[in-house]
DNA sequence: TAAAAAGGAATGAATGTTCATTCCGCAATA
DNA sequence: TATTGCGGAATGAACATTCATTCCTTTTTA
């Protein structure tokens, strides 16, 4: 198993800088520093750094799909897909620290090759799906889809981003809060 | 007046291709070429690339913060002076194309100097007050300004950005809809 | 007024630095 | 001992920055 724990070892390193620093400003031998092995090894497991940075994406963007996806009730209300949603980016978030700043700060990176930018798409087309039928159901406020993703995404990421930063303690309380203060912003009052 | 319109296609220059490809993507020659000078005349006005973002950063910051304190009605309710905000932001991202993304993305940078810092911190302590003062005449709904901040922040420039990239129509409907999602995601119900 | 000289701004080729990537010798394993 | 994996110095490309030179405007001189 030592051959997976170094790759393991090189794509949690480059998760944690390029979360950090972006892309651009993050070096491979700081990425080899960091995960312990010389700068050469890096590229036994990726081509090269861009494919390292997309093979990242990918799998993190697809697993973030997979947590909202997995167990979404849709025989339920609107209220309660919602919730789903919400305690699904909350868990993706808890699992993996770093990835959804890294998602978010790459997302319209220049190094995206086609792939990332398809499974990228497949995230927005669920939560795009899932405005729609809320709207047709009028629950769900009446603006553009593409605006209440912003406004759902742009905000739960920018509070993500606070408690990384250790600038917000998440207590029960708060999430319930957060949680309301969201619904809020995308339901029709 | 040559040497004033040479400085300010530079700075303009560099401020469109930081928004777009951000600090560490965008070479001075790229900044040269784009603002129609040799790239030694940038060395001319800046001493080096760190200072030209730390420059346009600081503008840009203290100009927004100028736009939100202008005319604020310190004196009306809080849906009032949301209003305010609200109008004061979709006003300096109308005056000044990429100035906002260009902020958002550049405000966490690791070339961002004291000053800089002290100048975004000063743009945040207006928000924190507006909302400190909100919760305490409980218009505002309890959560921490931090958060409060950040939501309203995130979904704004998330939104700014789909503008930006001419996935979202903006017309006063449009404007009015997501105007009052935003209050109602800070609004005490 | 015309010609010449000076002063300062602008340039882009040249320089030194930093980076991604390669490659070769070493170490671990079998 | 042979094979495979590893490391990190070496390499070349791309970059930020410098600087010798050009160009233009203003001043001086005849």
């Amino acid at each position: 198993m030592k051959t997976l724990n170094k790759r393991d070892n090189i794509m949690k390193s480059a998760l944690a800088l390029f979360a950090e620093r972006g892309f651009d400003a993050t070096t491979v031998p700081m990425i080899a520093t960091e995960a312990n092995v010389g700068a050469g090894t890096i590229y036994r497991y990726f081509e090269n750094k861009e494919v390292l940075v997309n093979t990242l994406f990918q799998d993190y963007v697809n697993m973030f799909t997979k947590t909202i996806e997995d167990g979404f009730p849709f025989d339920q209300t609107i209220r309660k897909q919602f919730h789903h949603i919400f305690k699904s980016m909350i868990l993706f978030t808890n699992q993996n620290e770093h990835a959804i700043y890294f998602i978010k700060k790459h997302s319209a990176g220049h190094f995206l090759n086609d792939q990332s930018q398809t499974d990228f798409t497949q995230l927005l087309n669920f939560f795009r799906t899932f405005f729609n039928t809320g709207k047709q159901k009028s629950v769900i406020r009446n603006l553009p889809s593409e605006a209440l993703i912003a406004i759902l995404y742009g905000a739960f990421i920018e509070l993500q981003n606070l408690v990384r930063a250790g600038e917000l303690d998440v207590d029960q309380d708060l999430l319930f809060g957060i949680e309301e203060s969201l619904w809020d912003s995308v339901r029709q009052q």
